[in-house]
DNA sequence: AACAACATCAACCGCAGATGG
DNA sequence: GCCATCTGCGGTTGATGTTGT
């Protein structure tokens, strides 16, 4: 949690890390399109919050089953606006977030703690970087899903900058039509309908690029909750995959895996899928790097 | 131009693990 | 060890944009 800002400049980083997060979504309260920086993604306009009806008004569900996770009456839903961004911003850059549940009354938002977080996690954090998955990326995520499954939250650890939400939206959107169209004859793979934009892959229905190469002495990068990552995407109002150049090291950084296992484990033929659900992050490491060690990353095109 | 179908993604829900008393 | 609470995660939903007919 950060230290205790003044809160003119809280404000200032407030404004600057909405207005970078505006383009791309959720222009609340206003009715025009603009031009999609990206050039793929979407743009919603037009929620007007003065009659947001997302807005409950309803009793919490008490008295039966399960409590909400948190006090619903009179707590906002749906879509944030920007002023809603721009509190949360300045109360985290400000006070920190120990206690999510403590943090929107302490804020005066009417959202509950969940909401505050995920959007924190998922938009406001100041490394987020927006705009389309490069190639790379999504090479990336292929294969950590091919040996993670849908543990999108580690593989997200593994590509700095990028939510475990955007991951999940990805792989569900385009990676997954992408590897069940491959693995079908030709002919059964024509889309329904043609793309409404050329996923920017450079990679073909055949399978992922190559792997990068993955260097052994790399450590493994930072968390994807871990506020340290570099913040230099910070001022960056946009990214299409020809602007944003990733770094010759940033794959062996992301992907690199100490080579510290031993090969007993894999001799024991347990997978990650069948490992406990309740391995942690680090438990996790191992069996990635363990996979990557061992080769068994498996053409994608193969599965 | 109008409509339907599809695509996208932010946000929500509920569960499970972690933590503290 | 038990219980309550909090947090994080993964699945799912729904609003809205885009594309095809």
């Amino acid at each position: 949690c950060s230290e205790p800002a003044p809160i003119d400049h809280v404000f200032a980083i407030a404004a600057r890390r909405v207005q970078i997060a505006q383009p791309f979504r959720n222009l609340h309260s206003t009715s025009h399109t603009l031009p999609s920086s990206s050039g793929s993604h979407s743009l919603r306009t037009s929620v007007n919050t003065l009659s947001n009806p997302y807005i409950t008004h309803t009793a919490p569900e008490v008295a039966m089953g399960r409590s909400p996770c948190c006090e619903k009456t009179g707590l906002k839903r749906g879509p944030w606006t920007a002023e809603e961004d721009m509190t949360l911003v300045a109360h985290i850059e400000q006070h920190g977030h120990s206690n999510w549940r403590a943090l929107p009354k302490q804020a005066g938002l009417l959202r509950c703690g969940k909401s505050c977080r995920l959007r924190w996690i998922n938009y406001l954090r100041p490394d987020i970087k927006r705009g389309n998955f490069t190639s790379e990326e999504e090479d990336a995520i292929i294969q950590l899903h091919a040996m993670l499954g849908n543990r999108w939250s580690t593989i997200a650890a593994r590509l700095p900058g990028r939510t475990d939400n955007e991951i999940k939206n990805v792989w569900h959107t385009h990676l997954k039509k992408r590897l069940e169209s491959s693995s079908k004859p030709s002919g059964q793979a024509a889309p329904k309908r043609n793309a409404k934009k050329p996923v920017a892959v450079a990679s073909t229905a055949d399978g992922p690029a190559s792997v990068p190469v993955l260097s052994p002495e790399q450590p493994i990068s930072s968390s994807a909750t871990d506020s340290s990552m570099p913040s230099s995407l910070e001022n960056t109002d946009s990214f299409t995959s020809e602007e944003f150049q990733i770094e010759d090291s940033f794959w062996s950084e992301t992907l690199a895996m100490t080579v510290d296992s031993s090969d007993s484990a894999m001799e024991a033929g347990v997978t990650p899928n069948s490992a406990s659900p309740s391995s942690s992050n680090d438990e996790m490491d191992f069996w990635v790097r363990l996979f990557m060690q061992a080769g068994e990353v498996q053409s994608l095109s193969q599965i």
